[in-house]
DNA sequence: CGACTGATCTTTACACTGTTAGGATAGGTT
DNA sequence: AACCTATCCTAACAGTGTAAAGATCAGTCG
């Protein structure tokens, strides 16, 4: 008897419910998320085609609950993204940069997944998104980084220019143009942050 | 006897393969990528459901046409970004960068499909945009502005950093997040160029 | 003029999708 | 014991992308 994985034990499957966001993520991973099919996941779950609606009100609610997952997993690879890169503020404001990329690279049907709100069911992917724990990330180390000095200009303007320098970076990765370049994310990334100012100051 | 619209005029139906490429941009525009479907485009050119499959291999051969008229149209606006913008080479790199962000907002349907090569057929819709007119007027405008001592560093970083940034703020404010702000898109553009330092100086 | 040819278009069909409706089953409660 | 409700399954519908086979029509060659 197989018993998924997690705790509270569903009725007749044993946590369907989770078995079925894991083969979602699974599928995510291989297939991206326009090769993702409710049927499919279900047949990974060993499970009738109709069984994930007792779970999920319809697609774009699983898929919600698995970018929610995802937000968070996000969040964390940020945390630890800009705890690994060094002492001072800067350093760890460049080092969660290159995190935001790194993770676009390494989950990138994920990450495709966070920011397609047309798929998702939530009210507002995009509250959900800015409340998450992503975000705070971002301004908690931005805010350490103005009051040290190495970085200058209003908090939320700065931080708007970096979200979107770092996103713009992952996902012209990811999605063909820069993936196709002879660069690698790493240089992509480093070389993003570098000119926004963020990383070293290219020349005082 | 209504000939759709160009010149050459086919057959049976009077240039079917443009006519198919305005329905699919009408319903690009109305519905998005994800709501578009060979069935309605066949519809909508008056002709039967297999009929696109004589001027085009697939879906993605379909999408990949539009794309291409996509990135002409691009470079167009960002070349009249560019030049509507002033006199100096920043000016006009600021304004391009600008003119990238209004037409992600004004074209979201084409702009999303122009960055989504899983749905293409080309070969290397990379090469295809690296290839295409936007990134040369990039080039072109960055080149001058370099020339005229108002930007400094590596060409070629400073053209991706830009590209990066601008792409950036574009699809998080047609995808979400940005646009459920209360910026506008322009605010939003204009902060981005800004605090990369390419629009104004914000403090030497 | 009439037969042929090839591109163009239609009809039909298949496998797949998301989703719904109605029936079976098997826990937990009374 | 009877019941109830969440869980799950079978069957079905409309819509999709695409392939196969036949019809039709423009232009060419006898």
């Amino acid at each position: 008897m197989l018993t998924v994985s997690s705790s509270p034990r569903g009725y007749h499957h044993g946590d369907l419910r989770r078995a079925l966001m894991d083969a979602g993520i699974e599928i995510l991973g291989e297939h991206g998320v326009d090769g993702l099919s409710l049927r499919e996941v279900a047949r990974r779950a060993g499970v009738s085609q109709a069984a994930p609606y007792h779970h999920f009100a319809d697609k774009g609610s699983l898929l919600s609950a698995i970018a929610e997952q995802g937000y968070l997993e996000l969040a964390e690879a940020l945390r630890a993204g800009a705890s690994h890169a060094g002492g001072t503020a800067l350093q760890r404001f460049h080092g969660m940069g290159v995190a935001y990329v790194r993770f676009a690279v390494e989950h990138p049907g994920m990450f495709r997944l966070l920011f397609r709100p047309e798929m998702l069911a939530t009210a507002s992917p995009a509250g959900t998104f800015a409340a998450t724990a992503s975000y705070r990330v971002l301004e908690e180390v931005l805010v350490a980084a103005i009051a040290e000095g190495s970085v200058t200009g209003p908090r939320d303007d700065v931080a708007l220019a970096a979200w979107c320098a770092v996103h713009g970076a992952a996902i012209l990765y990811v999605d063909g143009p820069l993936g196709a370049d002879e660069r690698t994310w790493e240089d992509i990334a480093n070389t993003v942050t570098v000119i926004l100012g963020l990383g070293f100051v290219p020349r005082a």
